[in-house]
DNA sequence: TCATGTGAAAGCCTTCACAGCG
DNA sequence: CGCTGTGAAGGCTTTCACATGA
């Protein structure tokens, strides 16, 4: 694998994966970069330097489709399905449950927790409830890799060394609190409040950068 | 206001503001840009910098708690409550609206759209819920400037031109396609599979980048 | 003395612009 | 001829490092 790959373009991959998956189920064999970019929103320079990583030749109809989207795959999707955990089964926990449940055959949710003892035992869109005392235990069974953070805030500060002992690889925090994890763990923070902060300040502001 | 605040100061003015707000509740009056850093996960040069922007001065015990507060609110709150719509009533959608509603006293949700009839004159965690159909009428009555959207991604395509016409000044985007807007409205984007797709990558990969 | 405020340097990402190839 | 692939330039963001002030 090309050792330097950024974050941005790992995230344009999948936005490009998205794409050629839809247009791999229509008749059209080749794509330009001016294409993909404009349905993506980004620049054709950009699809290009993105697509250079994957060392899949394009000529002058543009890329070949199938071929960008294996080489895009063979990125995004390990040979093996990652198994993903989810912890706080609130109102985004089961919403979350629902988006994912199917959608990416190779990454599979496997577990949920909480510690509500009402939503402990049951299944929730196909996803069976722990209780957050048995995390460790049942991350390991699973062998699960990935997990969803969707709790209160304030809860997540203590499962910072829990999830480091569990072997966890990389975390999903929708939680609105700083996770200090050591660097050989990925945190992809996912702030809603802030995005919506954002957009309200750009909103009011006269003069629109980008 | 300073004129030249790049969107991610913005953003970390959120994260800071979220920290100062549960600051201001204890004894602590004063704190140190490095503090402040640790706790959000930045560094200190990098809080400095966004501070600097806030035009606060910090002193030898670092800055006053108040002060700090007073200034990021008054950049990311302005003086009118601003509205907020969201549409598309699914999980997600009901996710957020319970997320959302009274967090923040400046970000009202006034309405709800969808197309289900099931769901149209409905009031959801507090929102009442509209037909599609009536977009345009209702934000204007309710002069909403602020949508968020959390449809299935085949239907925001041809939302666009509607939103251009009904005067939003800033989108909070969550399904996964690509809004064709121009500059002037704000588009915040937030993909969820994106996230997930990008932590799988890197929960795969051996070595780490940041 | 110790933390801020900030020029300057470094690093990262995007865009330009064009050689080269089908 | 038009599009890709890519060095080089440009722009943005972060970090360094230190003068300044309480």
């Amino acid at each position: 694998m090309h050792p330097d790959v950024s974050q941005k373009t790992v995230g344009r991959w999948s936005l490009y994966r998205r794409l050629l998956d839809a247009l791999s189920r229509t008749e059209q064999r080749y794509i330009l970069s001016s294409d993909l970019a404009r349905r993506s929103g980004v620049t054709a320079s950009q699809a290009r330097r993105d697509l250079m990583h994957l060392e899949v030749a394009g000529g002058a109809r543009g890329y070949e489709v199938q071929a960008l989207l294996r080489a895009i795959n063979a990125q995004l999707a390990p040979a093996e399905p990652q198994a993903v955990a989810l912890i706080g089964v609130g109102n985004l926990g089961r919403a979350l449950l629902s988006y994912f449940q199917g959608r990416r055959p190779t990454l599979q949710l496997v577990a949920a927790f909480d510690i509500d003892p009402h939503k402990i035992g049951r299944v929730i869109h196909g996803c069976r409830c722990y209780p957050l005392d048995e995390l460790e235990a049942i991350l390991e069974r699973e062998a699960a890799r990935i997990v969803i953070l969707t709790l209160p805030g304030e809860a997540v500060a203590t499962l910072g060394p829990r999830l480091i002992k569990a072997g966890i690889r990389a975390v999903l925090n929708f939680a609105p609190s700083h996770l200090d994890l050591p660097p050989s763990i990925h945190v992809e923070d996912v702030d809603i409040t802030m995005s919506l902060e954002k957009a309200a300040f750009f909103a009011a502001t006269q003069e629109q950068r980008s």
